[in-house]
RNA sequence: GGCCCAGUGGCAGAGUGGUUAUGCAGCGGCCUGCAAAGCCGUGUACAUCGGUUCGAUUCCGGUCUGGGCCUCCA
């Protein structure tokens, strides 16, 4: 079978994947914390994420998608206390509006989508294994990690501990064994979500969910952790410390895969700077396809920049492959040179290409690679409308009027009569509706 | 300060030690009543300075510029 390759972050090189079990592949990436709508930097790993498992599915049996979703966070009982609503409407609330956007963008849910609320027990339970087995303690209703339990710490970020330290941007905590300890667990005042353990009331760290959660569904050790590159340090290097220590295991996930940032003029989208996009804006404007494309337009370890003409640019191309895919004939084949560029290291720069060559040659007047065209961009979550509801949108209550006017241009046309063919034309694209004249009559689209 | 990434034609953005990326936009041609769409053609592109090499945009080193992580962050 064709060989795929990916770039792990743990050796900062490309190598061939070799699944642990390749009868059934399992990958987990760290989703939203549920306080706010998603921006477009949030949708770049939700995207790109969802190629990579569409990429696994088509060459394995069996693929376990998790990722997860975070409802207890000090964001949320702020941002909740902020609009005066409970704790759980603002996360569900907000959980329902990250579906919609992810479907918006085209992206199939993941077979698991665990909360961390649910799953308290399990963290309580890695937490206590982490004390029993020396690396974690106990301070002031606090659990924490001691990191100097570890010897190898530090190996994903490839960071030292001395550096850590002389870093000295690690929060100074009177009752941390060393600076760079993290938490596990935290006491809950009565304002906050807590839950019962043998530490008192609390909540639970940042990190410990993905390590519990995981686990519960993926195993102690699993093929891809996936992520942005800013979760790489401190989340995913904690992560692994706990899953390893907790478990005993010389490795969390095989491979680790991190997609690079969005940008805007050349600066980090964040929501601390204040210089975001949501998704649900640019939606407002474009089909959620469009924004699906142009997040592929970009290698996804690269910086993307993000900009509202680049979107623009991106609905231009998929006009190109509607039109193109439009007189597909029969079942298409997923094309090879498509697939061999999203195997290596999920090039979809070059699958685009690709996908840009096929519509060529359908445009030639080949209905099978027209039909290729469409199996290809369809395995990439790409061309799922009908090309004519693309260019024309639901059917509309103008529909009949539009045609009624294009069947008195074309009698017009007939006659010779070339002042009112223009006239009704111009009258259209007025309305915003341009018309094309081909071999099979006169076709028209929203513009 | 420590660690890390990037710098490609008007714009976006792949890739390669010597030969076409691709898209968007522009220009010329074909097609069209005219358009549109499509097809064909069209751009002395690889930050800079050295080094290695028969040959470097591609490898190595320095410089400059931009960005990121080290604190919540996709």
């Amino acid at each position: 079978m064709t060989e795929l390759f990916f770039h792990n972050t743990l050796k900062r090189a490309k190598e061939a994947f070799t699944p642990i079990d390749d009868q059934h592949i399992r990958i987990y990436a760290c989703g939203p914390t549920v306080y706010d709508r998603i921006h477009v930097g949030n949708a770049r790993p939700v995207v790109l994420f969802d190629v990579l498992v569409r990429v696994l599915r088509h060459h394995f049996p069996k693929v376990t998608y998790v990722r997860n979703i975070t409802d207890v966070d000090d964001k949320i009982n702020a941002r909740a206390a902020e609009e005066g609503v409970s704790i759980r409407q603002l996360t569900e609330e907000t959980t329902k509006a990250f579906h919609v956007d992810c479907a918006a963008l085209g992206a199939m849910p993941p077979d698991i989508e665990p909360r961390a609320t649910d799953h308290i027990d399990a963290m309580i339970t890695m937490i206590t294994a982490l004390i029993t087995k020396g690396h974690a303690y106990e301070a002031e209703g606090h659990v924490l990690f001691q990191v100097d339990s570890m010897a190898d710490y530090g190996q994903l970020s490839r960071r030292s501990l001395d550096e850590l330290i002389a870093g000295a941007r690690v929060e100074v905590t009177p009752f941390k064994k060393a600076p760079a300890d993290f938490v596990l667990w935290k006491p809950s005042d009565d304002n906050q979500p807590g839950w019962e353990s043998p530490w008192g009331r609390g909540r639970p760290g940042w990190h410990i969910e993905c390590s519990a959660m995981s686990a519960a569904y993926l195993g102690e050790e699993f093929d891809i952790h996936a992520g942005g590159l800013d979760l790489i340090f401190p989340h995913h290097e904690n992560e692994i410390a706990q899953s390893r220590c907790a478990h005993g295991t010389s490795m969390m996930a095989r491979y680790w895969m991190h997609n690079g940032y969005v940008t805007v003029d050349g600066e980090k989208m964040s929501k601390s700077l204040g210089n975001f996009t949501r998704v649900a804006d640019v939606l407002a404007k474009y089909p959620g396809e469009a924004m699906r494309y142009a997040l592929m337009t970009a290698h996804y370890r690269a910086p993307l920049d993000f900009s509202m003409a680049g979107v623009a640019e991106a609905k231009s191309a998929l006009d190109t492959l509607y039109r193109a895919s439009a007189n597909a004939e029969g079942d298409g084949k997923v094309d090879d040179g498509m697939l061999s560029a999203l195997g290596d290291d999920l090039n979809t720069p070059n699958a685009l290409a690709r996908l840009h060559e096929l519509a060529r040659q359908a445009n030639k007047g080949d209905a099978k690679a027209a039909a290729n065209l469409k199996a290809s961009a369809q395995m990439m979550g790409l061309l799922l409308s009908e090309s004519s509801a693309w260019f024309q949108g639901d059917a509309a209550d103008d529909d009949a009027a539009i045609n009624d006017a294009i069947a008195a241009r074309n009698e017009a046309k007939a006659r010779k009569d070339y002042g009112e063919a223009d006239r009704i034309r111009d009258e259209l694209t007025a309305q915003g509706i341009a018309l094309e004249d081909g071999p099979d009559g006169t076709i028209w689209r929203r513009i």
